[in-house]
DNA sequence: AATTACTGTTCCATATTTGGAACAATATTG
DNA sequence: CAATATTGTTCCAAATATGGAACAGTAATT
């Protein structure tokens, strides 16, 4: 006689915390002293335990006011309850292991740029510091979704902290700039206005948005944004900076991506006159009370060493590009 | 740092049915799949899991309305999850496994005499119809508590049975009477009234209430109480039987269990128109729902066989005797 | 023999938990 | 692209479990 509704041996117990009570009673000899280890009231031990044996159909314990025997039943049951407090409190011991100091596995997801100039640089440091912590660094240009991509912390350069149910950090303003090759400009002449590069074959990261465009603000306070259309798309920065040395086309770069290139003289600044928007280098993740120790002493370093790390790097310089 | 109430690694969750719901809730990969399938309300489902992570101050899955992420610590949690699942149900097994047939032990007290006249004759019929009951067979004259000696059945020969808060099950009747040697009544002649035995020698079981005596009840009514002082007292009938054919003196006797001495003429009964009590065999078990099949079946098993039992062995006749 | 201390169980006003409906968010379908 | 279906979470009246006190029974002590 087949039951459908039980074929996949479902438990019939309501309570499984019952069981580990069971146990515990046995263990030490009595309902009272069960309920005093317990700190539970000894009522309510009692009613459990005969909850659960009214429940399986059997009784487990015959009671004397003085003695507590186990029945045949009992005993063979005793022991599957042991496992089930055994297993319990293994659960519980995982739990504290990651909390107990920084350990384990921390995902962060960073921008191409940022990974390759910033985070190795600071990572070493981070690592000699909290050696059972392990980096999983994902690197992407796309807008990562922290959940489906189980990650933990994630670094953006967005021209504003959008807000959403992450938390975010600001680190340090990033800023970028239009370059070319000095090259360039002897052929097509130097712009003075944006309105000037109307034509002037572009380079660009991808924008899954599709909208290609240059905001600029004057000294003064006048601002205009230009649409423009790339000729080169990719999200490897070092690839566009490459092609704008070679003559390619006018690209916005971060600024200190560039500092080496111009004082090589292989890129020169276009329109200095006129500025882009100021990223800011941020990161956000979840809200979680219990954050991972892992996660937070990764944060707290990322905040601590960031903007030294882009000083070095010259991030938000741009005085003298 | 040491918590003294803490040593014995006690258990900090409140609920281990959180840990089972937990893994089904991986294992369906949704909250609504495994509240469907576990018949409970998603609602519960969602905040008993929420419980568990606040509880334990860490998160174990990340959730989107459409999928759930384990995180790494989830992953881990998970596996002892399913440990606490398997050995509750293991748990539930045992209980089933008792229930399903007959099987297992029983243990059933019984006084010397029933146990070596009837149960013998009875049992072999009953451990063929029941190959995996295996009965744990007490013999003891002395009143036995069920509970502390962990009996689950237990023959009584009393001259009424005693109400108490266990179940008891009439058998048969067992009557008793007053033997000695024909040799013993040629000493001492042949007495008409209880009080002709006044200043006989007597042999007697043991009463642990240290009163020794005999009832009579003539068959027109009138009825009698004598107390005597035994020169023999012993358990074993056998003994007590031997004794009187011997010439030892006057006892009394289940009479089935002298039928075959006064056959041979080694005994004979003394002062035949005047009764003993008759004593109702009968057996006591513990009232329980849930009373387990392997003792239900025995119990049956007496109820069905000791009246035929007890007709071979003349228990309850007293005719001829 | 009487007293004391402690057992497991029962009782019931109180505190907690539950679960159906409403909700916000996201896939899937028409 | 709107409509539908299904996800996980939140809310709060209603159902349930709790736990201190009272109880009944037993062993040790006086």
């Amino acid at each position: 006689m087949f039951y459908e509704g039980k074929a996949q041996r479902g438990l019939d117990m309501k309570d499984i915390t019952n069981l580990a009570w069971f146990a515990h009673v046995v263990e030490h000899g009595s309902f009272s002293a069960a309920a005093r280890t317990l700190r539970v009231p000894k009522s309510t031990l009692s009613r459990r335990i005969a909850d659960l044996e009214e429940e399986l159909g059997v009784r487990l314990l015959n009671r004397t006011t003085r003695k507590l025997y186990l029945t045949d039943v009992g005993r063979e049951f005793l022991v599957h309850c042991q496992t089930v407090v055994a297993a319990a409190e293994a659960a519980e011991q995982v739990t504290h292991f990651v909390q107990e100091k920084p350990r384990g596995k921390v995902r962060i997801s960073s921008p191409y740029a940022i990974s390759q100039s910033l985070l190795v640089s600071i990572m070493p440091g981070f690592l000699k510091r909290y050696p059972d912590v392990q980096i999983d660094l994902v690197m992407t240009n796309k807008p990562v979704n922290l959940i489906e991509e189980q990650v933990d912390i994630a670094l953006r350069v967005r021209p504003t902290i959008e807000d959403s149910s992450l938390i975010a950090r600001d680190l340090v303003p990033s800023a970028s700039a239009l370059f070319t090759s000095p090259e360039f400009l002897q052929t097509h002449g130097v712009p003075e206005h944006p309105l000037d590069l109307s034509d002037w074959p572009s380079l660009s990261m991808h924008y899954s948005s599709g909208r290609y465009q240059w905001s600029f603000t004057a000294q003064h306070g006048e601002s205009i944004t230009m649409n423009y259309q790339p000729r080169l798309i990719t999200d490897d920065l070092w690839v566009l900076r490459e092609a704008a040395a070679e003559h390619q086309g006018v690209v916005s770069l971060p600024v200190y991506l560039c500092r080496e290139y111009i004082d090589q003289g292989r890129l020169v600044r276009v329109l200095p006159s006129w500025r882009l928007p100021v990223g800011k280098l941020h990161m956000v993740y979840p809200y979680r009370r219990g954050l991972l120790p892992a996660v937070r002493v990764l944060i707290d370093y990322l905040v601590e060493c960031m903007p030294s790390a882009a000083g070095v790097a010259g991030l938000a310089t741009d005085s003298d590009a």
